[in-house]
DNA sequence: GAAATATGTTTACAACCGTAGTCGATTCAT
DNA sequence: ATGAATCGACTACGGTTGTAAACATATTTC
């Protein structure tokens, strides 16, 4: 069900924090987020709202307050927001926007590369080839 | 000027017309996307309008119509996109969304393939490391 | 030259987004 | 218990997006 819930960008920050170690609070996530974005603790609140009401977290009351759970995995939003970047710049692109990638800024690492090479098939396989 | 002209979805649809055979008219675009997509020409005249007021279209007068021009670049806004796509998902997740590129849908060709495996950097070569 | 047609301009309107104030209920501190 | 702090709910408001109708103007057609 509910396969798209798209994720805002402002969203996103908050499902980082929340993805590294669920359940959270409202005020934890204000205390890992609010310095660093320069957002008020209702804006955090009304991001978690809207994430609920978007079925991407669950709540469970504790007390006064509620223990946030998500309910999209980090991979399946990554991978549902990599299938829309990639309708956007519909493959043409692609190469140039790896190549784009691998260049700028955030380097990548050693083990990153090795993870790359693995990914792309021997030299001489038959693979699924263009028309 | 102006690096940050954002496109939205629809836009990014509209341009890739626009970059395959500058200058356009709107009646072209409409040809191409007006049935695929099911839009209404008014619905082409808007986003021709908008992108032209974020400055990623220009225009030039040609009777009573006018000729659409790019401003920005295939691989300026592919890349920009890119950017902006691993902002949000920050990293820890870039390896797995290659992965999920790879394997997914559109199979790569050879070319594609070759291109990318060039862009690694030699099994021993030094290059800038993590932190 | 009047009617039909095509074009861009203005206006529309709901949903979504960023960012938050206000309000009523609850809990904590004293 | 009474006041202070906190929590979530409701409301807000300007900007963007998707989608287009209305309108004024220019051009083509008969």
């Amino acid at each position: 069900m509910s396969a798209g819930a798209r994720i805002s960008e402002s969203e996103w920050k908050v499902m980082e924090v929340v993805w590294t170690g669920p359940p959270v609070t409202a005020q934890q996530v204000t205390n890992a987020l609010g310095v660093s974005e320069g957002w008020k603790p209702q804006t955090i609140k009304t991001l978690l709202a809207r994430l609920v009401v978007k079925s991407v977290l669950r709540t469970e009351a504790d007390g006064n307050r509620f223990l946030y759970y998500p309910e999209v995995s980090r991979e399946a939003a990554v991978a549902a927001e990599t299938d829309s970047f990639l309708d956007r710049i519909r493959r043409g692109s692609l190469v140039p926007m790896l190549a784009h990638l691998m260049e700028s800024k955030r380097p990548l690492s050693h083990e990153e590369i090795e993870a790359l090479r693995s990914l792309l098939p021997e030299r001489n396989s038959e693979i699924g080839g263009e028309s």
